[in-house]
This record gives structure tokens, sequence and C-alpha cells, in this order.
DNA sequence: CAATTGTCAAGAGCAGTGCTCTCTGTTCGG
DNA sequence: CCGAACAGAGAGCACTGCTCTTGACAATTG
């Protein structure tokens, strides 16, 4: 039983493939974009194509799981950013640092963000474990609404809300680690998530190249302004 | 001369042949999603797949051309759409119609929206002709706008803009369609456009799936919520 | 009207793909 | 130390986009 935990050479080899095999994979999703061929990551690592479905059963688990480490990537990323604010009642400040990073992430990772954003691949269906992480990068924007609301030094938006609206959202502000948002305020905080979310992919695929040419400066700007929406000081 | 002008009957095959395998490659389109198969549209015509190149010089030059063709046809059916609000002063009615109809369009034909605004496909670089017509959309929005601006209805914000941010927006405001639309308008318009197609994204590619469940009634919310933003009322 | 010219589809073939199956070595663990 | 688990190789299937050559047909011209 000790050995099954302190990981047995042959394990640790396997560990080291699966990595090997996903890194090179990795490289030719940046090269060739999300045609990614099993067979050139194969010919890469020196080995024969079928040698691979050792450790991943098809395509789409060696995606799926590079997805996974995505967004776990993606999350971490925005996590430490907001993290390093030392300011903790500066919430603008926290707000900032996760939209820069999200989309500085987004910038340095594009075929990878093409695969968690971008439209879903064809036959294949988001294992539940995908759309868990997925939940990941937007809690961390959802903490500093709760602990504004919290301090006291959020206001909370009366909005008119449809009854079917707010039922929606009471639910979702349920959802572990949206606790404390009440539902004015996620609905104001989902708007601004497709908005950022909708900004990177416009600058990413390129629907704002022959417009914006200060692409740093626009989405400071945009930035604040759903700052503002959300009521961020 | 004359002859060259009313399609001969050669070329009048020929257009019906090309519509034929537009048609078809839209059907395996909505089937089997951007992975788009030649050969498959070929042998639904009943045609060996060579015979496709003496229409389209490659895969990509179909592509292009339902590209080209989806973005006529969204931009057509948001003209119609906001065409159909008899009272022009209803600037608000206007921008429902807008919105709403940009959403039914993506609902219906969701391949197809994949291809606009989804992932950019990897070797395929975008024709000048593509990013044209990908404006045809917005520019209805932006008539809203200026007729508003113009009738004095609409109130034009006094948003602080960035010196470079608002010198991109001063050139941007020069593309014809966009003529009377002042830059801190501007601004907002490409906020609440990202936003629109953000929405849009994530409910078609299901990253509201576990969360919102009157997705009509969230939709239109958002819809007034963006309204708000731009002073519609 | 006949000949030529342009166009079309077919078929073979190339290089590549995901994936399966069988076979041979190697290495670990009881 | 030996059986079992494992890793990789190789062949093969059905598919892909794309090219090139060949033969048939129709349209336009002399």
């Amino acid at each position: 039983m000790a050995q099954r935990l302190t990981t047995s050479p042959r394990a640790q080899a396997r560990a080291d493939m699966i990595e090997r095999i996903k890194d090179t994979a990795r490289e030719h999703l940046a090269a060739d974009g999300p045609n990614l061929s099993l067979r050139a990551v194969a010919r890469d690592l020196g080995v024969v194509s079928s040698a691979v479905y050792r450790y991943f059963a098809s395509r789409d688990d060696l995606l799926t799981a590079l997805i996974l480490d995505g967004y776990a990537a993606m999350g971490e990323a925005i996590e430490t950013a907001e993290g390093e604010v030392s300011r903790r009642t500066d919430l603008l400040g926290r707000w900032l640092a996760v939209g820069w990073s999200a989309r500085d992430w987004s910038l340095d990772h594009q075929p990878e963000y093409a695969l968690l954003y971008g439209s879903p691949v064809p036959g294949y269906a988001a294992p539940e474990a995908t759309i868990e992480q997925a939940q990941r990068p937007v809690t961390v924007a959802m903490r500093i609404l709760a602990d504004g609301v919290a301090a006291g030094t959020l206001e909370v938006p009366a909005d008119r809300l449809p009854r079917a609206v707010r039922a929606d959202l009471v639910r979702i502000a349920g959802f572990p680690g949206f606790e404390g948002v009440p539902p004015t305020l996620l609905a104001r905080a989902m708007s601004v998530w497709a908005q950022l979310f909708g900004s990177i992919s416009f600058e990413l695929f390129g629907r704002l190249k022959n417009g914006v040419t200060d692409f740093d400066a626009y989405f400071e700007h945009q930035l604040r302004v759903m700052a503002r929406h959300l009521g961020l000081t």
C-alpha cells in the first residue's frame, strides 16, 4: 500500500511520458491550431502513433486533458495576480488584476484559449470535470464582489429583475464560491463576465484588427467601464 | 456581348452547381461541425470528389464562400428585423430587434455562427472580403445610435476617454456607416457589442448550461441592461 | 454543317489522418 | 525468479484533402 502511494519507477515513467505528450501536444496546438495530429505528436516524441494510445484512449481524451490543464493554468494565473494585490480593500485594483491577468494569459496561450472559450469541437462533448474547472476563473471575481458587499463598501444595485431571471440568479448564487453575492449584483457580474470574454475573443480572433490600434489602452478602458458597472470605484 | 451578359446555359448550370455544393456543405456543417469534408459533400451530390474542385479551388475557398454567405444572411436578418420596427423614433425597440434577431439567427445557424464568431480555422487566413462583410451587422446598430443623436433624443455620454483610445475611436467613427456617432458613444457601443456576442457565445457554446434555465428571459434582461448603458430608454 | 475549343466528371494515386489489433520485448513486484 | 503487467512496434482499415490524367460532352466559331 505504501509503495502504491510513493510513485514507483514505472508510475513515474508513465507520468513523465504523459507530461511529455501533453507538452508536445501544446506545441503543436500553438503551431498548427486545434487540428491536433496525434501522429505528429508521436513523431516528435520519436515514437510510433499507436504508442500514444497507451496513455490517452483517444485524441479527444488528450484534448480533454489539455482543456483541464488550461482552465487550471488560467485559473491559477488569475488567482495569483489577484492575490498579489496587497490592499485587499482595493476592490477596483483586485478587479483590474483579474481582468488583465485573464487577458494576458489568453494572449500568451492563444490556441489553448480557443480550445477553452472558442467554438466547441464538433463531436466532442465536454466531460463533467471540465465544466467544473471552467468556473474557477469566475470564482475569483465573485470573491471580490462578496468581500465588497460584506465590508459594506460595495453598493448592491437595486435593479428590477424579471421573476424568471431572479429565480435563476438565486440558484446560481448558491454555487460554491458564489456565496454572498446578491442576485442583482450577480446579474451585473454575469453581464460583465460575458463582456470581458467577448472583448478578449474579439481581440484574439482578429475582430478589432482594422479598427483599434492601441489594444492595451482600449482594454484598460473597457475594464474600467466594466468596473463602474459593477460599482467598483 | 449581349450573350455574355444574359446568363448562358452553361453559366447557369455552373451557378446552380455552386449553389448545390454550398447547400449540402451547410447541411454537413450543421451535422458534423466545422470539420467539413469535401468528399462527403461530393458523395451526397452523387459526384466524385475531384469534381468539386471545378467549382472551388480548395476546401478553404468553400469555407470562405460559406462565411461570406453567413455574414450576409445574418446581416440581412438583422436589417430586416430592425426595419420592421415601424416607429423609427423608438430607439429601444429598434435595438431590441437587433439583439433578438442576432441571437435568433445564431441559434438557428449554430455551425455557421461558430464559423463566423468562434475560433478561427487554423491555417485559414480570412480574406479581405470577409472582414468587410463582418461589419454589416454592427452597422445596423450604429444607425440607431446616429439617428438618436441626430434627433437629439439620445444623450451623448460625457465619459472621459484616454488619449490613445479616443484617437482610435475617432478613426473608427469615420468608417462608412458609422457616421454621426460621437467617440464616447462609440466606445459604449463597442463594449455593448462585445457583450452581445459574448452572451450569445456563452449560451451557444454551453457555458451557461448549468446555471441559467430560462435563456429567453435572461437574454431579454441582458439586452435591456445593454440598452440602458447605451442610453436608450 | 463540321470542326474546334472549353468545360465537365471520372478515376487513379499521394500523403496524411484516427484508431485497432497483434506481436515482441522489457521491467516491476510478490 | 518467474509470471504478470506494461511499453512500443508494425501492419492494416477506412477515411481525409488534393493533384493529375483521361475521356466525353456541349457550345461557339469558321
